[in-house]
DNA sequence: CTGTTAGCGCTTTCAG
DNA sequence: CTGAAAGCGCTAACAG
């Protein structure tokens, strides 16, 4: 098991010639060990290690297979806040336990909402592609569709020729939107983005068709029903656009929203991390939960049950086993997954 | 623009015949486009569109390049573990902000424990390797190492030949050894696994010498200094040991130390999770931390500020990025990696 | 069980 | 600025 270090690459042939049998022979040995004599394969893994030769090159083989075991996942702009999501985590491991059950590896594809988005797409050396959810107007998903294997987009949008993984946004949202909503005079929804462009803002329930981002959108048609359920017009709710999704800006934009002069006694937001904020900043507030203000999250988070928030909950870890399934092309039908409103204290209901 | 759906895939060279052009014109067209008149290029990206060439098959391109512009990461066994590890979550945001701005992917590669890892590692089509702290025998190093690309270990073992990016893990647990023992007569450590089988168990101060995995061994040696700093014989200190990193077994143990005829009066963790754990438990028995008990963590993640845990402050994500650097071959100096003290209520001192 | 042939799709020479 | 040749390292397909 010696080795020349930091010698030139070694390769099948050599493996072969130097084990005194033909390529495919060593070739075998490697792919299909039991068309291979027992004589043959130890010369061959004789040479190999005597060689310092680690196994077929993974690029070759790739090449020459027309598959490289590798599922591709985009993860939207920032790479890293992929990492500071944990919903995000969540469906990344359930992408990771159905890869590793199958011995395909997972690429992470480094998205930067830049124009080099598409270059990195085209480049990337996978069977198969997982878009985490983004805005219809996303040049990444023509990239992909453009890619020729089998695709799937978590959340949406939808896209031709591509599958589709994600609850129904706006059922779960009228839903959840009822229970927040319920006894509520001045109802506000705390938002995630509605365009690329990440803008914070505060509005009044304004032209949701405009929203590009599907899922967002889907949400904010689900609270606009169950608002009006509630015998609210939508004009009347307040829309607290945040940039990011994370419990300080919910908190600080939260904060403004209590301190107007007509504060929201209740409010809808779309993770439980933006729910998280609003409870603090409630507290902060002198606010009672729920008689003051009622507030939702989504998600199910280990903060929803902490907090006691009412919530959406649902198996962001499933839809990435599905998504991985997708990928694979594993699965014929399309996948609508599963959610339910998970009552706690938060909420007046 | 368009393509006959699902039809086979499109080469460089029928982009070329269709543009009119030789094959080179047509691959410098996407690799090196300055050495392409203006002409040429638009008859090529025409033609491309047409065709619904998407643009070189990456594997394709791996192989002549020698070079698949991807790091692979290990990140030990079950992977869907590596992202339920806050802190695992952020050593892999800091390669992938390095990995975004070089244009690279990152493969994680899936690990199982099982004896099919090796095979995977020499599978993984990547440009260097970046693994995740393991033990001494894990058989994962020596494929790494096989592959004859760059490769870095984070935290240990140290490997000949591969990198190390880690803090003086000995000299941390030290130093916040001796803060969590000030003033304790019955000092206990809450640990990580001794060995890959993971067994939880609870001893009196054993053999460190025979710990597997270095980081721990390292921490143990500390912890064992410190003790013995403070006038007590390391096998008079009781060692917990968890199989997994997380709050729920360190709370369930602590439990079990705190009811025992001589409960701790000091507990040092190995990880925030297992501290809260600790502090969760303490509480449960009505012991004042720190009165009753002195607690410490480790990493100052989210949880520690919120308990007002003292602990061992690291950065991951800073000690993830210079892993890729160092996979990427980029590496200018051995890094060890800097670490600090936090003090906070939940130690006497 | 073993071997021969024929490329996979691309890009590095090296010449125009 | 453009092109012809050569072959990266490997395995499917088909003989023996």
């Amino acid at each position: 098991m010696n080795s020349s270090a930091g010698s030139k690459r070694v390769t099948l042939a050599q493996v072969a010639e130097q084990a005194g049998v033909s390529v495919m022979t060593a070739s075998y040995t490697y792919n299909q060990p039991d068309r291979v004599s027992e004589q043959a394969r130890s010369k061959v893994l004789a040479a190999a290690s005597q060689l310092g030769y680690a196994g077929p090159d993974p690029s070759a083989r790739s090449l020459r297979r027309g598959s490289t075991r590798t599922l591709g996942v985009v993860m939207g702009e920032h790479l890293s806040y992929a990492f500071e999501d944990p919903e995000a985590v969540s469906f990344l491991a359930g992408i990771a336990d159905v890869c590793a059950d199958r011995g395909y590896g997972m690429t992470i594809l480094p998205i930067t909402g830049a124009a080099d988005d598409v270059p990195r797409i085209t480049a990337a050396a996978v069977d198969g592609f997982i878009v985490w959810t983004t805005s219809d107007d996303d040049p990444v998903l023509a990239a992909v569709r453009a890619m020729k294997r089998p695709a799937v987009v978590h959340g949406g949008p939808a896209v031709r020729g591509m599958e589709l993984v994600s609850i129904d946004n706006r059922a779960a949202a009228r839903a959840v939107g009822a229970v927040a909503f319920a006894g509520a005079g001045r109802p506000a929804v705390v938002s995630f983005p509605l365009s690329r462009a990440r803008i914070s803002t505060i509005t009044s329930g304004g032209d949701i068709t405009e929203v590009l981002f599907p899922v967002t959108r889907e949400r904010l048609e689900g609270y606009r029903q169950a608002a009006e359920g509630a015998g609210i017009a939508w004009r009347d709710v307040v829309i607290a656009v945040c940039a990011r999704n994370d419990a300080a800006e919910a908190e600080r934009v939260a904060a403004t929203l209590l301190a107007s002069a007509e504060p929201p006694d209740a409010i809808a937001a779309m993770s439980d991390q933006q729910a998280a904020g609003v409870v603090h900043a409630a507290r902060a507030a002198g606010r009672a939960i729920p008689d003051d203000l009622a507030v939702t999250g989504w998600d199910d988070a280990a903060v929803a049950e902490r907090l006691g928030l009412t919530t959406v909950a649902q198996s962001l870890r499933e839809q990435g086993a599905a998504c991985a399934h997708a990928a694979l092309g594993e699965k014929p039908n399309a996948q609508t997954a599963s959610w339910s409103i998970v009552r706690r204290g938060s909420t007046r209901q």
